[in-house]
DNA sequence: GGATTTCCTACCTGATTGATAGGGTATAAC
DNA sequence: GTTATACCCTATCAATCAGGTAGGAAATCC
């Protein structure tokens, strides 16, 4: 049970966006996509699902981009999460898309529906701002490197 | 998200062990499979996992089957679904099976890491005994049906 | 020895993942 | 208005994985 690239991909567009809220008013795929070592292409696939749950504020055209719709301390992990997976649900019983025999008298049916709470009390605590917080603390450095990183390898798969 | 059947079906075998400990001591795969209806073959391959974590007591040959290595109340989810997934680590790099080259600098690393512990802190909760004593006690019956119910539709995909 | 049941390995098929590609549409700068 | 830039949408595709099938070897009981 691994998440796929999409939520990944899509919750590391979301850190970069918290992560340059000092910089310009909105931010372009392009530059996410280079310094994040992601395909420009699959990247705009993912960001177009976090643009439909409402999370990101979009300018089109020339000089445009993306930005977060709301405060970082306001878009909670719960929120992603759900907005790249579908849902929290471990099992397709729970989000009502499987038709399964043992429906209504299924001895494993408490672990599911148990776990899937645990998932969403954890992820529910942890906003978008605190995620990066704790990221900055533990790296002991309050802004953004000035310099960016030099272009890591396309090959090498990122979480 | 979704876990396979693998698991599913890993955990209704053991569940079916669990309610039928007042029977045989042995119990074959055959009956599991055919009143849980799952392919035998299949089932076979799942539940050598299972086997391997030490989970199972087995008897091979003829009469032999499976039993509860442990007492049932001895038995976590944790261990479990780590005997079925192979861990409960929801990104690779938290169980080292992928090189990231953000690997000690993730900004993501926090919440996959604290996902992981709220899922094991809550399924190391639940034991083997109490899944099921919750079950009985919501199904309003103290023991197992002394008719076996039908055969399902092997069609029908079950949890 | 024969019947039964677990154990092991290989194989197959369809769905999903992880992209890539190419064009269409909207907007801002000039 | 032109052009450049950016978002939007659909189709395609190779690789991987899930889910299951198959055949036989090994162990055990009678």
């Amino acid at each position: 049970m691994k998440f796929s690239t999409r939520t990944r991909y899509g919750l590391r567009f979301l850190v970069f966006l918290a992560m340059h809220r000092n910089g310009p008013d909105f931010i372009q795929l392009k530059q996410v996509a280079e310094e994040e070592s992601i395909s420009m292409k699959y990247l705009e696939q993912i960001v177009r699902l976090l643009k439909r749950s409402g999370l990101l504020a979009v300018s089109r055209g020339a000089y445009g981009g993306y930005a977060l719709a709301r405060a970082p301390e306001d878009i909670t992990m719960r929120e992603v999460f759900i907005s790249l997976e579908g849902s929290l649900s471990p099992v397709g019983c729970l989000d009502g898309k499987l038709t399964c025999a043992k429906f209504g008298h299924c001895e494993t049916f408490e672990v599911w529906h148990g776990l899937e709470n645990a998932m969403s009390d954890y992820l529910v605590k942890i906003s978008l701002k605190s995620l990066v917080d704790e990221y900055l603390e533990k790296n002991k450095k309050k802004t953004v490197a000035a310099i960016p990183p030099a272009p890591m390898e396309r090959s090498v798969i990122n979480v």
